[in-house]
DNA sequence: TGCGACCTCCATACCGGTTGGTATGGAGAC
DNA sequence: GTCTCCATACCAACCGGTATGGAGGTCGCA
């Protein structure tokens, strides 16, 4: 009983650090029982096939992430700017770890599964999409009150936010450096200080274009 | 002899489709015969490896689209930074095609290579470094005329547009849609025209301020 | 001109190792 | 006694890679 949910919840770890160093295809099963230190028998009991493993392990992920940025300082901030550009140096900040420590999992798997496994690559547009709705609702709070006239949408900052991040995760393992990807994000961050600016002379005003 | 490269080429060419669609893991060696219409006998008489292969076709993705940039309209604009804005303008004009169309073969190569095959790594690394550096030299000329006395530096605005479409192209595969990729393109054209202002006062002027 | 040696290119058959998945049975909690 | 949890043994399919041999072109030479 107490070692219950312990068997399952090491493979659904170590699968996702073995995915994240490499991949969803060249990942073995056996790989993953080998580093939970669990047999086969073990694993084929808690989940199904090798797919019901990662889709569980990207709710695992979710989950684990969520609390992660929940539970950070940046999301205690009382103005939503401050959260928005506190999320991005939060992410400068961890980019001093590992690089498979930094990236992101459901990046990593949806490029080798969009197209040949549909319910994984359903679960990572899902997870993205999730996470970014929660970045939305503060920069839809930011830019009513630092750009409410401003025409470009709340929601595709999120992502392109989140862009920036994965594109900055490629380079980062192509070169096993994060260098590029720092100074990627000091780019994004002047890009959204400038689409946020705070010399808020706007704050109250009426927009008048339209 | 006149079938003689013509199977080694159709061979390069199925490994390019198959690996951006399924990834290199999940791509097999007879898959790639199967689409080229040739045997294995063939495949290992002109590779020595799969892995081989693989970094034969990352050189055969670098003449071929270095062929495409280099023979595009923007690029011969006399302005440099017309060619860098018209860069983003000719990717965003070719999302339009299928999604395994338009995104990076190095780009999906890296992702679950970086640890396991450190040649592949290796070669990506060089081929979007290459790409990156024909890209920069437009910039360093942009930079010259628009924004002299600006303090980014030409090379980390290359690899950032060169991430902000990665990011894209992870976008584009989880949502099976390139609306997100389109977006996120406004969004850094925004930014290219923010560090490098049309309205240039400052052409001739010196740089004051370190 | 004819002939034989040799070469490139590739088709077929095959191999050893690995993979995801199964069958079975047993240890311990309730 | 029955349930959960899991260890062992096993399997069929598949994988990258090899061995072999043959078709057809080329070159040297009498």
């Amino acid at each position: 009983m107490q070692q219950q949910a312990a068997s399952q919840t090491k493979l659904l770890q170590s699968a996702l650090t073995t995915i994240r160093r490499k991949g969803y295809a060249a990942t073995t099963v056996e790989t993953i029982c080998d580093a939970a230190g669990v047999t086969k028998g073990s694993f084929f009991h808690h989940f199904r096939s090798k797919e019901d493993l990662v889709l569980q392990a990207v709710e695992f992920w979710n989950r684990f992430t969520d609390d992660v940025f929940a539970k950070a300082d940046f999301a205690k901030a009382p103005d939503p700017r401050d959260r928005v550009l506190g999320y991005v140096e939060f992410r400068l900040a961890i980019l001093d770890r590992e690089v498979s420590d930094f990236t992101c999992l459901l990046g990593t798997l949806v490029q080798e599964t969009y197209q040949s496994h549909p319910a994984v690559r359903a679960a990572c547009d899902n997870g993205m999409s999730g996470h970014i709705a929660r970045l939305t609702a503060d920069i839809t709070a930011a830019k009513a009150i630092y750009a409410p006239c401003a025409s470009w949408t709340p929601e595709s900052v999120g992502y392109f936010i989140q862009a920036v991040l994965q594109g900055s995760f490629i380079f980062a393992k192509a070169k096993l450096d994060a260098q590029v990807a720092r100074d990627n994000l000091v780019h994004l961050r002047a890009y959204l200080t400038t689409i946020l600016p705070n010399d808020n002379q706007g704050g109250t005003e009426t927009c008048r274009i339209q």
